[in-house]
DNA sequence: AGCACGCCGACT
DNA sequence: GTCGGCGTGCTC
């Protein structure tokens, strides 16, 4: 027999594949694409994923190396993943091998021989006379076990990360198996299978007939691609949608994969997804450990799992039985990674179900302006979601003219007027400042001497209670100096305001109430916002700081006044995207508040309420706003309309970023057109120079063409040594 | 990305 | 004399 050959993906950042032969005592049984091998790469040795399983060899055959082992697991990825994965680091020209690598689980990449241990749940013991009299014992003196334990009960295993998303805790769950009501075992590894108890039939709400059209419209076309968007504010009843969607799908023992934001799982969206469905539900967000992470993708992979919700990374979980895909908040940045491989799930997650021939559902209350054009043209299905009759709890957005006004501490007289009048009804108050810490910036009052990160040339925020200087860019540190470095004098003082200081202020002007603030800082400790979340639902506070983090997800329906302390920077941006994300963060800001008895009411300071962008929006809502974007993004060839690509390049001297990409736009390429080579918003970050260019095309197919030109040109160019460059295919944050 | 190799500056 | 700084180049 001749020598057989595979191609292999490997964990570097380099754009191409690796031949590697298998010796004849390690090809039987043949081997297969998508298994995991153990190759010698270099000095080191590494996990690399088999692309091609019978390869012409493309390399010379004596430098090909033989692979060492197939880690043969049950932990292969299907031919469809892999398919899947190598589209996406095509669309995205990014390394295949860094593709994979992000795609699998941290435990499948080790090299080690670590012991792979199935999922584990917990399930409740048979009824028997002992548990009837500890379990009416519970009831009475531990509500938070009782409930622990209704839920286990209800289901028919229900993993620990599950338990812990819902706000229980390992003492609880401890306390109920040494009482011998409930037990932990492996996850059944078989294909789960639709059942009579599986739906909670009592807990279904009758649709609208609105939202009925959208059920009956996913349903029509389950065996074939089909995109729609439902485009319906908050409490418009998204979420009903998805779950009578998600009926006929597991009903078909299909597996329904649901993408929400970042912080966009609160529990009471599990709890809904819980109570509706008696099926295993695998989670994958941020605070999982490795060994979680892996236990959700083998649940999907085994299919013991029905439903997978996760943030972003999850487009990538191995669903053999995928039957419908929902992305929640369709237009949220987080769904965009920032770094080394920038993907847009809700992108990725379009190119699968096209892949699988099923349907994918977008929700948003503010859709991207991307999807609301492909609705409009027609590509995809869309869906208005109208407030029920009566039920109109739509937030009123009001204008305060700073220029016009006395202000205190960033706050204006008509604002400081309306959170007392807020405060004496009870109710709470959400102020939205988009600046954490102290202040942004120190100065020396005598020489106007301003204190600047060396990194980044930028002033550096002041944090009062860790009295330290810190850079927002790069994380720089420093202590506050006790006099000015300039002149000497010890007259510094702080420069505007950040969140720290408006909840300091706040104490003061409102000595009467509560405040919490949440931000980034507060935030830092793991469960500490979803600790200060609960104790603003149970009104432990009655003033509310925050930055963006807020203006997600949750839902405060006792707060009935919100404040944007400060719109004006998305007002003059050079960013044209800057103009969409601050309608969509006004209105989800907007969304926030209130509830049908009680509407809430929305303020915006301005020192521009004259704009017209903010007049647009204000008095004729975010449709109206958006269609009129989208004439002048048309008019100005902007994306939607036209497809962009960002090349960054960055280095340790100023000229060589410019010079490189220089270099590269000598040559013309047909149907594209390059803007720059610029100096990025922020020219000097963390002592990198940086330099940014645009290729814009008015088709898919020219700017793919152009940068697989640009992509053959860079290891001829004179400069490439000396920087370092990443690729950003439809790039929605030119600022960076 | 790792990792080795290699060529210069300040230490026991 | 050598430890270690990081520039450069290579990985089937």
């Amino acid at each position: 027999m001749s020598e057989q050959y595979i191609q292999v993906a490997i964990p570097v950042p380099m754009r191409q594949l690796f031949t590697y032969r298998v010796p004849e005592a390690l090809s039987d049984p043949a081997i297969e694409v998508g298994e995991r091998v153990a190759v010698p790469f270099g000095p080191r040795k590494v996990i690399g994923i088999v692309i091609d399983a019978q390869a012409q060899c493309d390399f010379e055959v004596s430098k090909v190396k033989n692979i060492t082992a197939r880690l043969n697991d049950n932990f292969n990825l299907s031919k469809s993943l892999v398919s899947f994965l190598q589209l996406c680091a095509h669309y995205y020209h990014h390394p295949v091998g860094d593709v994979f690598q992000q795609a699998l689980p941290i435990l499948l990449r080790k090299i080690e021989n670590i012991t792979l241990s199935p999922p584990m749940v917990w399930q409740a013991q048979p009824s028997n006379e002992n548990n009837k009299n500890l379990l009416s014992k519970l009831e009475k003196k531990a509500a938070k076990q009782y409930a622990l334990y209704q839920i286990i009960n209800s289901h028919h295993g229900i993993s620990w990360v599950e338990l812990r998303t819902l706000g229980y805790s390992k003492a609880q769950l401890n306390a109920l198996q040494s009482k011998a009501l409930i037990i932990e075992q492996e996850q059944v590894a078989s294909q789960y299978t639709w059942q009579e108890n599986t739906l909670n039939k009592a807990d279904r709400l009758v649709l609208s007939s609105e939202q009925a059209i959208i059920v009956s419209a996913i349903n029509h076309s389950l065996a074939q691609f089909s995109c729609h968007l439902i485009d319906g504010v908050t409490g418009s009843g998204k979420t009903e949608v998805y779950l009578q969607a998600m009926e006929e799908v597991l009903a078909n023992n299909q597996q329904v994969l649901v993408i929400v934001p970042e912080i966009g799982l609160t529990p009471q969206t599990l709890n809904r997804f819980e109570q509706r469905f008696n099926v295993p539900i695998a989670l994958h967000h941020s605070g999982l450990n490795d060994k979680e992470r892996l236990a959700t993708w083998l649940s999907a992979h085994q299919g013991s799992a029905a439903i997978v919700i996760g943030t972003r990374s999850a487009v990538f979980t191995p669903l053999h039985r995928l039957g419908l895909i929902i992305i929640d908040e369709e237009h949220d940045s987080s769904l965009k990674q920032q770094d080394s491989f920038r993907y847009h799930g809700r992108d990725m997650a379009i190119l699968r179900a096209r892949q699988l021939d099923i349907p994918i559902v977008l929700g948003t209350a503010t859709p991207s302006f991307e999807s609301l054009q492909n609705a409009l043209s027609g590509k995809y299905s869309y869906h208005q979601l109208h407030n029920r009759a009566g039920k109109s709890n739509k937030a009123k957005i009001a204008l305060i003219d700073m220029n016009q006004q006395q202000v205190e501490f960033g706050l204006s007289g008509t604002l400081k007027h309306e959170m007392k009048k807020t405060l004496a009804r009870g109710e709470q108050v959400l102020l939205f400042l988009n600046r954490r810490g102290y202040a942004p910036a120190i100065n020396c009052q005598e020489c106007h001497w301003l204190a600047e990160c060396l990194r980044c040339d930028k002033p550096y925020t002041l944090h009062q209670k860790q009295q330290l200087l810190i850079c927002h860019h790069c994380g720089n540190q420093q202590r506050i100096p006790p006099q000015c470095p300039s002149c000497g004098s010890v007259r510094i003082a702080p420069l505007g305001q950040g969140t720290e200081q408006l909840e300091f202020r706040l104490e003061e002007l409102f000595p009467d109430s509560s405040i919490v603030r949440i931000d980034r800082d507060s935030t830092r400790k793991k469960g500490e916002l979803a600790k200060l979340l609960q104790e603003v639902t149970d009104k432990k506070h009655q003033l509310l700081v925050g930055t963006q983090m807020l203006a997600k997800g949750h839902h405060f329906p006792d707060v009935t006044l919100v404040a944007v302390l400060d719109v004006d920077g998305a007002l003059f941006s050079f960013d044209f995207r800057a103009s969409e994300q601050m309608a969509q963060l006004l209105i989800q800001v907007a969304g926030r508040a209130g509830r049908a008895s009680k509407p809430g009411k929305v303020l915006v300071q301005s020192n521009f309420v004259d704009h017209p962008l903010l007049q647009d929006l204000v008095q004729n809502g975010y449709h109206h706003f958006a269609h009129q974007a989208l004439t002048e993004r048309k008019q100005a060839l902007l994306p939607p309309f036209t497809f962009q690509a960002l090349l960054r390049a960055d280095a340790n001297y100023p000229s060589y970023p410019e010079k490189f990409l220089r270099a590269l736009i000598q040559q013309r390429l047909d149907g594209c057109e390059f803007a720059g080579p610029v100096p990025a918003a922020m020219e000097k970050k963390a002592g990198k120079f940086r330099y940014h260019l645009i290729i814009q095309a008015k088709s898919r197919k020219d700017l793919h063409r152009a940068i697989l030109q640009l992509l053959t040109q860079i290891p001829n160019n004179e400069w490439q040594s000396k920087v370092r460059w990443s690729l950003d295919i439809d790039p929605i944050d030119l600022n960076w």
